[in-house]
DNA sequence: ACGTTAGCGGTACACTGTACGTCATGTCAA
DNA sequence: TTGACATGACGTACAGTGTACCGCTAACGT
């Protein structure tokens, strides 16, 4: 962990005036991820979009692990709500939220970043606002930040299974794909291990499904509206321990 | 999508006994994975594993992400619930989703598979367990995928963030660590951009914060407690729309 | 028993991250 | 202004990756 925070806290090395600043390369790279895809973010290519030798690279970072960390933390930054947060806490941490789906779906790949980057600055300023949010319900910082990290989960779990279903989504209407899947779909039925499936096959049948899911997958309140059932199941929570503190 | 289908309906090629079978293949990737790692899981070393040459196993997948398409099918295939659901639809919900949450941690490097591989067998058998167990709610095929998706999402992105304080959580007691943070956090703080943050850092201090998320993040009740708090919500829903539908 | 051909796998290539070492230039002391 | 030198810049090289191509060998249908 000491050595992870090392990228955060390293002082600067000399006193030269370096070419670059972290913040360019940073931006550079989610500018190469954002057009190109992440895959074609390599060290070289970074580096070319910077004008750069490769190596030069190596002074400002570490490791590519390190540059990652920084793009996190660049991102992260895309996320804070610009000024002030509503006072109540629901309204505070829907924005809150909506605004960090709204930065991974700017730059998708950031979810394959994988390797778990220390908190960069950005990174506690998003803890700080999130804990701000839910300040006025006098819980304990355990609790506030268990709550916190419920929204964060939420929003990384949706975001994830936007991106997996992401190729099925872009399909409009039922489409030439409907075949192969109905003639796959025949063959797993015909093992008998899917009950549940046949089942759906007989009654709606699978152009109804098909619709159903796909209305499902890519409806554009689903975000909102699952969000605000896992604060309601918080909320309920609260208001029973508060009446039974009455009491 | 009909291509990316085409892993699982893709016909034996010839008449000849092959040497391996994909399932062997899929299991010896998994096995290196867990024992060495994400990483060290390359074609070179998985033909190794098999005592085959590196080649030969592209003749049993196209590409690698095929095979980890393969993969991720295999272990969809530990998450299945063995034997009969309960017919309440919470406990069965739970039940699936505290086994996908362990078949999860069983191999946590499946996080990092990051396209998006087309349902395969067992992905569907994992459709269909789930949609079974809500199927008893009297909904229509889109509402119970909803509420599907939305357990999916909660397992996903509980894991998600699991991982990522992974090497946080295994720190046991404060430890050296706490002074590095506090000193960083420190120079944050002196920015002025952090207020929750400093106001925290007076009322409980550093060590209280730290123990108490710490608590939190390796609490071993965490998952189901806002997995019933997200069903909360939606059974909440439920009984309201129920009610409305009376009246 | 034989010819066909599908499974097998060695070699080669373009690409990756990065260790090492040299070059040249910005900065400070004089 | 000039020199010394630390430090930023970066070319080369290496071990590793996924995989295209192509010959080889052995199992099968006849």
């Amino acid at each position: 962990m000491t050595e992870a925070l090392e990228v955060w806290t390293r002082p600067d090395r000399g006193r030269r005036q370096p070419r670059h600043s972290r913040e360019e390369i940073a931006a550079a790279a989610i500018r190469i991820a954002d057009t190109e895809g992440f895959d074609e973010l390599s060290m070289r290519r970074l580096a070319s979009e910077l004008g750069a030798g490769t190596m030069t690279l190596y002074h400002y970072v570490r490791t590519k692990d390190e540059l990652l960390a920084l793009v996190h933390d660049a991102i992260m930054g895309e996320l804070l709500v610009p000024g002030d947060l509503p006072d109540e806490w629901r309204a505070a941490l829907t924005l809150i939220a909506r605004r960090a789906r709204d930065a991974i779906r700017r730059h998708p790949w950031i979810l394959e970043v994988h390797d778990d980057p220390a908190p960069g600055p950005n990174g506690v300023r998003h803890w700080d606002q999130s804990m701000q949010a839910v300040s006025s319900l006098g819980l304990s910082v355990g609790e506030r930040f268990e709550l916190v990290m419920a929204v964060d989960e939420y929003v990384f779990g949706f975001c994830l299974m936007e991106r997996a279903n992401a190729s099925a989504a872009d399909a409009g209407p039922p489409g030439p794909e409907l075949d192969g899947m109905r003639e796959y779909v025949d063959g797993l039925i015909a093992s008998g291990d899917y009950p549940t499936l046949a089942a759906i096959w007989d009654d709606p049948g699978l152009e109804e499904t098909w619709t159903q899911m796909q209305r499902q997958v890519s409806d554009p309140d689903r975000f909102d509206r699952n969000l605000q059932r896992l604060l309601d199941g918080f909320e309920a929570e609260l208001g029973r321990r508060r009446s039974r503190r009455k009491r």
